[in-house]
DNA sequence: CTGAAAGCGCTAACAA
DNA sequence: TTGTTAGCGCTTTCAG
């Protein structure tokens, strides 16, 4: 009680090094039940295609040993393993956190497991990861990848392959249809009597950061509206940060970031400095992460249904992988404006 | 451009049916090697335990030949996968995004796949999925489980397995020290005048929430502060904003929250009652999670180390996996208050 | 130092 | 309907 130590140190009957029941086999299931294996295996994969009355007293024989398949014996013969990846560019990112959910649902929905790896922002390990788990695996998401659309093909050749937010030829994806958001979050700051907006872009070289910045861009030239595009940040709070300055001499009454952790960064960073939000500069962001309700003013942002992505390409993928039917198209993945506190009439 | 739809479509050619690359085996590159199989397995494996030259003669025929292990085909005969299984009882819960990145990181680093499943808070789909996951992989960790201690021990017996955040005797087990961290948040609001404060506990079958109740209990008698525990709430925001009359009426005025969480949640509708923070009421929280500095006040909290607490299970599981060595305790997952805005002064 | 051969647990023809 | 027989790709004795 007095020391609450870090580490429980197991005692002398390590329970780890016993390991008792070393795994049963449909061997044992078969001279249990007095058959042969393969009738053991049939019996617990193609129900209907053996003897009702042996196939009970497989079931049972398996049961009171407490049988369980080995999937890596399993996976040898057939070439299938139940197993799917994933991999995310940044773990670290909050938006990746509802399209894991999202996926991870979709696979154990399924009946797959779901591996994880991340690649912390390098498109080489990226690749490398990627290449390394598509020999175990049945199929492959990749989340807001970095790799270039060539590895990408070179993957998906191999294996059926799956992209969340991000659009390439010939590979199954599965972006969000952006323009529905924009086009609202357009038309909600013109009515609040925006004409000079500021946009605070992302990394260039993302296939997102460059989608958001032209559909933005389209939109307000559409609604005659005044985008000023400033330089890009990174996709942090501390990037959001550093953009402040910049769109504060800016002149625009409001103000896109590329993504909600910009969004946030840049307003902390505008309210230390003594602007008020929505009162001076309103904030839009994108994606609706977990926490975009915490900052006050709450903020107003771009919802990409992130979790319905992961869930929707996990289950297109898997569709893919077991069926091969081509998965069916249309899912509604459709953006809107969450309208929250940090949006509010134009100064002035 | 117009339809920025959901679904890319393959067009005709697609790459995923063709799948040139037949997997090449150890046969493909002994036969370019001109050596027997077997030699290519030591070569790849066992780097010195075969002629300079010819294992130089392999490397360079697997290279040619863009060889890679099939993990499954490995896996057979020598029952380790390489796999390590990591199941979070609630993916939706932030605190576990720590967790998953720490352990992710520990098991990439030392060649590890992680496997993911989350039980969504039903002890016995944890328990089901668990034993499900055990037969392909080395080892498991358990992020605050929710299934029983018989139920922990009767894996462990079957495999290595770590937990996360919970104590179970004879089973490896990482949680942070709590002590230092409510010592210090105890000390903390003394100093500011507070001698009467109230507490939202969480589930009270938690072993975390348990064990923080008690430990604040103890601290606030030694420090003879006046701690009014109020009736548990879920472990969430909706759950915190609904124990905001109980916090004011309890007299306190200063108040910890079993997790950020419930402090998010209980902050929000105070200040939508008109309560101000911290002039009239401190509020403290637990975990320190992603987001809890986007509020404001941003959020006072005791931070534990989860994602240290990540990676430091998953090593230790990891060096008794392959070590069988008993992983060296002591490992430094001291708790920290990390004061911030939600803070201040007693009221009165 | 290297080759030969057996086998990990399961599936899938092919027979019976 | 069920048993027999080959492997899946790799590791690992055991000889040579």
């Amino acid at each position: 009680m007095a020391d609450d130590s870090a580490v429980g140190e197991p005692g002398e009957t390590d329970a780890a090094s016993e390991r008792p029941s070393e795994s049963v086999t449909i061997y044992d299931v078969a001279k249990l039940a007095g058959v042969n294996p393969s009738t053991v295996s049939r019996a617990l994969n193609r129900p209907g295609r053996v003897n009702a009355v042996t196939e009970r007293r497989i079931r049972a024989a398996a049961e009171s040993l407490n049988y369980q398949v080995n999937p890596m014996a399993r996976a040898l013969p057939t070439g299938r393993t139940s197993i799917v990846g994933l991999v995310v560019s940044d773990i670290t990112n909050p938006v990746f956190f509802d399209v894991i959910r999202g996926a991870e649902a979709a696979a154990t929905r399924a009946g797959y497991t779901l591996v994880l790896t991340e690649s912390e922002e390098s498109d080489e390990r990226e690749y490398e990861r990627a290449q390394r788990m598509l020999r175990m695996v049945d199929g492959l998401l990749l989340a807001t990848p970095r790799m270039s659309d060539e590895q990408i093909t070179a993957l998906a050749r191999q294996k059926p392959v799956a992209v969340v937010n991000r659009l390439i030829d010939d590979v199954l994806s599965v972006v969000p249809d952006l323009q529905h958001g924009i086009a609202e979050a357009v038309r909600h700051l013109r009515g609040l009597g925006h004409s000079r907006i500021a946009y605070v872009p992302g990394p260039t070289l993302s296939w997102m950061a460059r989608r958001r910045g032209e559909l933005l861009a389209q939109r307000c030239e559409w609604a005659h509206i005044d985008l000023v595009t400033l330089d890009p940040v990174a996709p942090t709070v501390v990037g959001g940060r550093s953009a402040a300055v910049a769109v504060r001499d800016s002149g625009a009454t409001a103000v896109f970031a590329y993504n909600d952790l910009i969004a946030i960064g840049l307003m902390q960073e505008l309210v230390e400095t003594g602007i008020r939000i929505p009162g001076d500069i309103s904030v839009v962001g994108f994606d609706d992460i977990f926490g975009a309700d915490f900052t006050s003013p709450s903020l107003t942002t771009v919802k990409s249904p992130l979790r319905e992505g992961g869930d929707h390409a996990m289950s297109a993928l898997l569709g893919r992988v077991t069926g091969g039917e081509a998965p069916s198209g249309g899912f509604d993945l459709a953006t809107n404006l969450v309208v929250r506190g940090s949006t509010g009439p134009a100064a002035h």
